[in-house]
DNA sequence: CATAACCTTGACGTAGAAGTAAAGTCTCGG
DNA sequence: CCGAGACTTTACTTCTACGTCAAGGTTATG
Protein backbone atom coordinates (compact mmCIF):
# COMPACT_ATOMS: atom_id res chain seq x y z
CA UNK A 1 0.00 0.00 0.00
CA UNK A 2 2.96 2.36 -1.02
CA UNK A 3 1.50 5.79 -2.10
CA UNK A 4 2.78 6.10 -5.25
CA UNK A 5 0.67 9.10 -6.39
CA UNK A 6 1.16 10.64 -2.44
CA UNK A 7 0.99 13.84 -3.85
CA UNK A 8 -2.47 14.46 -4.84
CA UNK A 9 -5.55 15.86 -2.85
CA UNK A 10 -9.27 15.67 -3.62
CA UNK A 11 -11.30 18.54 -3.48
CA UNK A 12 -12.71 18.26 -0.14
CA UNK A 13 -9.08 17.92 1.31
CA UNK A 14 -8.24 21.28 -0.66
CA UNK A 15 -11.28 22.90 0.34
CA UNK A 16 -10.29 21.77 4.02
CA UNK A 17 -7.03 23.40 3.98
CA UNK A 18 -7.43 26.79 2.01
CA UNK A 19 -10.88 27.06 3.97
CA UNK A 20 -12.76 27.92 1.01
CA UNK A 21 -15.67 25.68 -0.10
CA UNK A 22 -16.02 23.01 -3.21
CA UNK A 23 -18.31 24.95 -4.41
CA UNK A 24 -15.93 28.01 -5.03
CA UNK A 25 -12.80 25.57 -5.79
CA UNK A 26 -15.25 24.31 -8.92
CA UNK A 27 -16.16 27.97 -9.75
CA UNK A 28 -12.49 28.85 -9.73
CA UNK A 29 -12.26 26.58 -12.16
CA UNK A 30 -14.95 27.64 -14.30
CA UNK A 31 -13.59 31.53 -13.87
CA UNK A 32 -10.42 30.51 -15.51
CA UNK A 33 -8.36 31.00 -12.15
CA UNK A 34 -7.52 27.58 -11.64
CA UNK A 35 -6.74 25.21 -14.35
CA UNK A 36 -8.73 22.24 -14.83
CA UNK A 37 -6.88 19.54 -12.32
CA UNK A 38 -6.66 16.09 -13.37
CA UNK A 39 -9.12 13.64 -12.37
CA UNK A 40 -8.95 10.04 -11.48
CA UNK A 41 -10.35 7.52 -14.00
CA UNK A 42 -14.04 8.00 -11.78
CA UNK A 43 -13.65 12.05 -12.74
CA UNK A 44 -12.70 12.82 -9.13
CA UNK A 45 -10.39 16.31 -9.33
CA UNK A 46 -7.04 15.66 -8.08
CA UNK A 47 -5.52 18.49 -6.91
CA UNK A 48 -1.76 19.36 -6.63
CA UNK A 49 0.34 21.18 -3.84
CA UNK A 50 0.66 24.05 -6.23
CA UNK A 51 -3.04 24.38 -6.69
CA UNK A 52 -3.68 25.04 -3.00
CA UNK A 53 -1.04 27.62 -3.07
CA UNK A 54 -2.94 29.06 -5.43
CA UNK A 55 -5.73 29.44 -4.17
CA UNK A 56 -4.51 31.23 -1.15
CA UNK A 57 -2.94 33.30 -3.59
CA UNK A 58 -5.99 34.23 -5.20
CA UNK A 59 -7.35 34.65 -1.35
CA UNK A 60 -5.19 37.01 -0.88
CA UNK A 61 -5.55 39.41 -3.86
CA UNK A 62 -9.33 39.24 -2.87
CA UNK A 63 -8.95 39.97 0.46
CA UNK A 64 -6.21 42.49 1.13
CA UNK A 65 -5.98 44.21 -2.30
CA UNK A 66 -9.97 43.79 -2.65
CA UNK A 67 -9.32 42.93 -6.63
CA UNK A 68 -12.25 41.16 -8.39
CA UNK A 69 -12.34 37.93 -9.68
CA UNK A 70 -11.58 39.38 -13.19
CA UNK A 71 -8.50 41.24 -12.03
CA UNK A 72 -7.46 38.10 -10.40
CA UNK A 73 -7.66 36.41 -13.44
CA UNK A 74 -5.23 38.55 -15.16
CA UNK A 75 -2.85 38.35 -12.75
CA UNK A 76 -3.28 34.71 -12.29
CA UNK A 77 -2.63 34.31 -15.86
CA UNK A 78 0.71 36.27 -15.73
CA UNK A 79 2.01 34.26 -13.18
CA UNK A 80 1.57 30.66 -15.46
CA UNK A 81 3.01 32.91 -18.12
CA UNK A 82 6.03 32.67 -15.89
CA UNK A 83 5.79 29.03 -14.64
CA UNK A 84 6.14 28.60 -18.55
CA UNK A 85 9.08 30.63 -18.90
CA UNK A 86 10.45 29.31 -16.08
CA UNK A 87 9.78 25.76 -17.14
CA UNK A 88 11.20 26.49 -20.69
CA UNK A 89 14.32 28.63 -19.20
CA UNK A 90 16.85 26.19 -19.73
CA UNK A 91 15.72 24.73 -23.15
CA UNK A 92 17.12 27.15 -25.91
CA UNK A 93 13.76 28.24 -27.53
CA UNK A 94 13.31 31.33 -29.54
CA UNK A 95 15.52 34.08 -27.56
CA UNK A 96 13.80 36.98 -28.20
CA UNK A 97 10.39 35.52 -27.73
CA UNK A 98 11.87 34.50 -24.56
CA UNK A 99 12.90 38.13 -23.86
CA UNK A 100 9.67 39.56 -25.01
CA UNK A 101 7.70 37.14 -22.41
CA UNK A 102 10.22 38.47 -19.76
CA UNK A 103 9.40 41.96 -20.63
CA UNK A 104 5.79 41.49 -20.31
CA UNK A 105 6.34 39.49 -16.86
CA UNK A 106 8.14 42.56 -15.73
CA UNK A 107 5.26 44.86 -16.84
CA UNK A 108 2.74 43.06 -15.15
CA UNK A 109 4.07 42.32 -11.79
CA UNK A 110 5.34 46.38 -12.08
CA UNK A 111 1.82 47.46 -12.38
CA UNK A 112 0.97 45.16 -9.09
CA UNK A 113 3.47 46.48 -7.38
CA UNK A 114 2.00 49.74 -8.27
CA UNK A 115 -0.89 49.21 -6.84
CA UNK A 116 0.33 47.60 -3.51
CA UNK A 117 2.61 50.32 -2.85
CA UNK A 118 -0.70 53.13 -3.38
CA UNK A 119 -1.86 51.01 -1.17
CA UNK A 120 -0.12 50.49 1.27
CA UNK A 121 0.89 54.20 1.35
CA UNK A 122 -3.48 55.03 1.85
CA UNK A 123 -3.09 52.08 4.51
CA UNK A 124 -0.51 53.34 6.81
CA UNK A 125 -2.32 57.50 5.91
CA UNK A 126 -5.13 56.17 7.33
CA UNK A 127 -3.53 54.18 10.29
CA UNK A 128 -1.78 57.46 11.39
CA UNK A 129 -4.74 59.14 11.51
CA UNK A 130 -5.97 56.73 13.57
CA UNK A 131 -3.48 56.68 15.95
CA UNK A 132 -3.65 60.21 16.25
CA UNK A 133 -7.66 60.16 16.78
CA UNK A 134 -6.92 58.08 19.50
CA UNK A 135 -4.13 60.29 20.86
CA UNK A 136 -7.09 63.30 20.96
CA UNK A 137 -9.29 60.36 22.58
CA UNK A 138 -7.09 59.58 25.25
CA UNK A 139 -6.67 63.50 26.25
CA UNK A 140 -10.47 63.85 26.25
CA UNK A 141 -10.34 61.08 28.75
CA UNK A 142 -8.01 62.33 31.15
CA UNK A 143 -9.46 65.56 31.39
CA UNK A 144 -13.04 64.05 31.90
CA UNK A 145 -11.10 62.41 34.56
CA UNK A 146 -9.72 65.39 36.19
CA UNK A 147 -12.93 66.65 36.22
CA UNK A 148 -14.63 64.20 37.75
CA UNK A 149 -12.29 64.02 40.31
CA UNK A 150 -13.00 67.63 40.94
CA UNK A 151 -16.78 67.27 41.10
CA UNK A 152 -16.92 63.59 42.20
CA UNK A 153 -20.22 61.24 41.39
CA UNK A 154 -22.78 61.94 44.11
CA UNK B 1 -27.86 88.44 -5.25
CA UNK B 2 -25.71 87.91 -2.81
CA UNK B 3 -25.52 84.03 -2.04
CA UNK B 4 -26.93 83.44 1.79
CA UNK B 5 -26.68 79.74 1.40
CA UNK B 6 -23.78 79.62 -1.10
CA UNK B 7 -22.53 76.77 0.53
CA UNK B 8 -25.56 74.24 -0.39
CA UNK B 9 -24.86 71.40 -3.45
CA UNK B 10 -27.33 69.62 -5.38
CA UNK B 11 -26.86 65.95 -6.03
CA UNK B 12 -25.59 66.38 -9.47
CA UNK B 13 -22.56 68.54 -7.82
CA UNK B 14 -21.62 66.55 -5.21
CA UNK B 15 -22.25 63.27 -7.42
CA UNK B 16 -19.51 64.97 -9.52
CA UNK B 17 -17.20 66.19 -7.38
CA UNK B 18 -16.93 62.66 -5.12
CA UNK B 19 -17.21 60.60 -8.43
CA UNK B 20 -20.18 58.70 -7.59
CA UNK B 21 -23.38 58.33 -8.89
CA UNK B 22 -26.39 60.54 -7.85
CA UNK B 23 -28.08 56.83 -7.37
CA UNK B 24 -25.18 55.98 -5.11
CA UNK B 25 -25.75 58.86 -3.06
CA UNK B 26 -29.36 58.02 -3.15
CA UNK B 27 -28.85 54.70 -1.49
CA UNK B 28 -26.13 55.56 0.84
CA UNK B 29 -28.60 57.85 2.62
CA UNK B 30 -31.44 54.88 1.91
CA UNK B 31 -28.71 52.70 3.91
CA UNK B 32 -28.15 55.41 6.47
CA UNK B 33 -24.45 55.93 5.48
CA UNK B 34 -25.45 59.29 5.06
CA UNK B 35 -27.78 61.63 7.24
CA UNK B 36 -30.74 62.44 4.77
CA UNK B 37 -29.65 65.92 3.74
CA UNK B 38 -31.56 69.34 3.89
CA UNK B 39 -34.13 69.71 1.22
CA UNK B 40 -35.24 72.69 -1.12
CA UNK B 41 -38.76 73.10 -0.71
CA UNK B 42 -39.49 71.65 -3.89
CA UNK B 43 -37.58 68.31 -2.47
CA UNK B 44 -34.14 68.66 -4.36
CA UNK B 45 -31.62 67.77 -1.96
CA UNK B 46 -28.91 70.17 -0.40
CA UNK B 47 -25.97 68.90 0.26
CA UNK B 48 -23.09 70.52 2.82
CA UNK B 49 -19.05 70.53 2.33
CA UNK B 50 -19.37 67.69 5.19
CA UNK B 51 -21.29 65.25 3.18
CA UNK B 52 -18.89 65.44 0.18
CA UNK B 53 -16.16 64.34 2.72
CA UNK B 54 -18.22 62.27 4.23
CA UNK B 55 -18.35 60.22 1.24
CA UNK B 56 -14.83 60.39 0.02
CA UNK B 57 -14.61 59.03 3.71
CA UNK B 58 -16.90 56.13 2.93
CA UNK B 59 -14.94 55.24 -0.32
CA UNK B 60 -11.88 54.77 1.23
CA UNK B 61 -13.50 52.69 3.85
CA UNK B 62 -14.99 50.66 0.95
CA UNK B 63 -12.04 50.83 -1.32
CA UNK B 64 -9.02 50.41 1.19
CA UNK B 65 -10.29 48.50 3.66
CA UNK B 66 -12.71 46.14 1.34
CA UNK B 67 -15.47 46.75 3.98
CA UNK B 68 -19.13 46.14 3.15
CA UNK B 69 -21.73 49.30 3.62
CA UNK B 70 -23.14 48.11 6.69
CA UNK B 71 -19.18 47.78 8.46
CA UNK B 72 -18.81 51.07 7.60
CA UNK B 73 -21.97 52.10 8.83
CA UNK B 74 -20.88 51.47 12.16
CA UNK B 75 -17.46 53.37 11.42
CA UNK B 76 -19.47 56.31 10.32
CA UNK B 77 -22.51 56.36 13.21
CA UNK B 78 -19.27 55.94 15.39
CA UNK B 79 -17.97 58.90 13.84
CA UNK B 80 -21.41 60.96 14.10
CA UNK B 81 -21.26 60.12 17.95
CA UNK B 82 -17.85 61.71 18.12
CA UNK B 83 -19.09 64.87 16.44
CA UNK B 84 -21.78 64.59 18.60
CA UNK B 85 -19.67 63.83 21.98
CA UNK B 86 -17.22 66.91 20.73
CA UNK B 87 -20.27 69.27 20.32
CA UNK B 88 -21.37 68.32 23.68
CA UNK B 89 -17.87 68.45 25.62
CA UNK B 90 -18.41 72.10 26.95
CA UNK B 91 -21.71 72.05 28.52
CA UNK B 92 -21.29 70.46 31.96
CA UNK B 93 -23.50 67.26 30.81
CA UNK B 94 -24.02 63.86 32.58
CA UNK B 95 -20.24 63.10 33.18
CA UNK B 96 -20.30 59.26 33.47
CA UNK B 97 -22.04 58.91 30.24
CA UNK B 98 -19.50 61.14 27.99
CA UNK B 99 -17.14 59.03 29.75
CA UNK B 100 -19.50 55.94 28.37
CA UNK B 101 -19.43 56.81 24.89
CA UNK B 102 -15.93 57.99 24.79
CA UNK B 103 -15.10 54.73 25.55
CA UNK B 104 -17.08 53.49 22.96
CA UNK B 105 -15.25 55.42 20.36
CA UNK B 106 -12.32 54.81 21.77
CA UNK B 107 -12.93 50.85 21.37
CA UNK B 108 -14.17 51.59 17.90
CA UNK B 109 -11.34 53.65 16.88
CA UNK B 110 -8.54 50.30 18.20
CA UNK B 111 -10.70 48.39 16.45
CA UNK B 112 -10.25 50.12 12.97
CA UNK B 113 -6.34 50.76 13.80
CA UNK B 114 -6.33 46.89 14.35
CA UNK B 115 -7.71 46.11 11.03
CA UNK B 116 -5.58 48.81 9.24
CA UNK B 117 -2.35 48.11 10.85
CA UNK B 118 -2.73 44.11 9.89
CA UNK B 119 -3.43 44.82 6.54
CA UNK B 120 -0.89 47.42 5.86
CA UNK B 121 1.73 44.98 7.38
CA UNK B 122 0.43 41.97 5.06
CA UNK B 123 0.65 44.32 2.63
CA UNK B 124 3.65 45.52 2.98
CA UNK B 125 5.24 41.70 2.96
CA UNK B 126 3.15 41.39 -0.06
CA UNK B 127 5.11 44.37 -1.92
CA UNK B 128 8.49 43.10 -0.33
CA UNK B 129 7.50 39.63 -2.44
CA UNK B 130 6.86 41.07 -5.61
CA UNK B 131 9.75 43.24 -5.13
CA UNK B 132 11.99 40.27 -5.01
CA UNK B 133 10.36 39.00 -7.85
CA UNK B 134 11.00 41.81 -10.17
CA UNK B 135 14.87 41.63 -8.67
CA UNK B 136 14.64 37.79 -10.27
CA UNK B 137 13.45 38.79 -13.35
CA UNK B 138 15.57 41.49 -14.15
CA UNK B 139 18.78 38.96 -13.20
CA UNK B 140 17.32 36.60 -16.05
CA UNK B 141 17.04 39.55 -17.96
CA UNK B 142 20.43 40.46 -17.84
CA UNK B 143 21.24 36.62 -18.62
CA UNK B 144 19.29 36.79 -21.58
CA UNK B 145 20.95 39.55 -23.04
CA UNK B 146 24.51 37.67 -22.22
CA UNK B 147 23.02 35.08 -24.39
CA UNK B 148 22.39 36.90 -26.68
CA UNK B 149 25.85 38.53 -26.85
CA UNK B 150 27.16 35.61 -27.26
CA UNK B 151 25.00 34.20 -29.93
CA UNK B 152 23.46 37.23 -31.71
CA UNK B 153 20.50 37.20 -33.66
CA UNK B 154 20.63 36.56 -37.20
C1' DC C 1 -21.07 -6.56 -2.79
C1' DA C 2 -23.20 -3.35 0.07
C1' DT C 3 -22.95 0.95 1.83
C1' DA C 4 -21.12 5.18 3.69
C1' DA C 5 -18.49 8.84 2.44
C1' DC C 6 -17.00 11.40 -1.24
C1' DC C 7 -17.52 13.26 -5.62
C1' DT C 8 -19.96 14.81 -10.21
C1' DT C 9 -22.86 18.18 -13.04
C1' DG C 10 -26.83 21.15 -13.30
C1' DA C 11 -29.92 24.33 -11.97
C1' DC C 12 -31.73 27.70 -9.22
C1' DG C 13 -31.21 31.07 -5.21
C1' DT C 14 -29.14 34.98 -2.67
C1' DA C 15 -26.82 39.15 -0.66
C1' DG C 16 -24.47 43.24 -1.59
C1' DA C 17 -24.02 47.24 -4.31
C1' DA C 18 -25.51 49.52 -7.24
C1' DG C 19 -27.54 50.47 -12.68
C1' DT C 20 -31.44 51.70 -15.42
C1' DA C 21 -35.89 53.03 -16.81
C1' DA C 22 -40.35 55.34 -16.16
C1' DA C 23 -43.22 58.92 -15.06
C1' DG C 24 -43.74 62.82 -12.92
C1' DT C 25 -41.96 67.45 -10.32
C1' DC C 26 -38.91 71.58 -9.69
C1' DT C 27 -35.90 75.35 -10.89
C1' DC C 28 -34.22 78.94 -13.36
C1' DG C 29 -32.76 81.73 -17.37
C1' DG C 30 -34.86 84.13 -21.04
C1' DC D 1 -44.73 82.35 -17.93
C1' DC D 2 -42.46 78.58 -20.24
C1' DG D 3 -39.30 75.15 -21.69
C1' DA D 4 -34.76 72.72 -20.90
C1' DG D 5 -32.49 70.48 -17.77
C1' DA D 6 -31.95 68.89 -12.99
C1' DC D 7 -34.27 66.37 -9.64
C1' DT D 8 -37.89 63.13 -7.35
C1' DT D 9 -39.64 58.38 -6.18
C1' DT D 10 -40.70 53.61 -7.45
C1' DA D 11 -39.69 49.60 -9.47
C1' DC D 12 -37.25 46.41 -11.94
C1' DT D 13 -32.60 44.68 -13.60
C1' DT D 14 -27.67 43.51 -13.37
C1' DC D 15 -23.36 41.77 -11.78
C1' DT D 16 -20.31 39.36 -8.67
C1' DA D 17 -19.23 35.67 -5.94
C1' DC D 18 -20.63 32.37 -4.42
C1' DG D 19 -24.64 29.06 -1.52
C1' DT D 20 -27.86 25.39 -1.83
C1' DC D 21 -30.24 21.69 -3.23
C1' DA D 22 -31.06 17.58 -6.39
C1' DA D 23 -30.06 13.40 -8.56
C1' DG D 24 -26.91 10.52 -9.46
C1' DG D 25 -21.86 8.31 -10.13
C1' DT D 26 -17.32 6.71 -7.58
C1' DT D 27 -14.30 4.86 -4.09
C1' DA D 28 -12.86 2.69 -0.05
C1' DT D 29 -13.83 -0.56 3.48
C1' DG D 30 -15.92 -4.40 6.15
Amino acid sequence: MSESTEAYLQIGEVAERTGVTQRTLRFYEEKGLLRPPSRMDGGFRLYSEDDVTRVAHIRRLQNLLGLTLAEIKEMVEAEEMLQELKAQYRPEADVSEKRRQLQEAIGVVTRQHGIVSQKAEQMSEMKGQMEERLRTFERWMTELERTERKAPVA
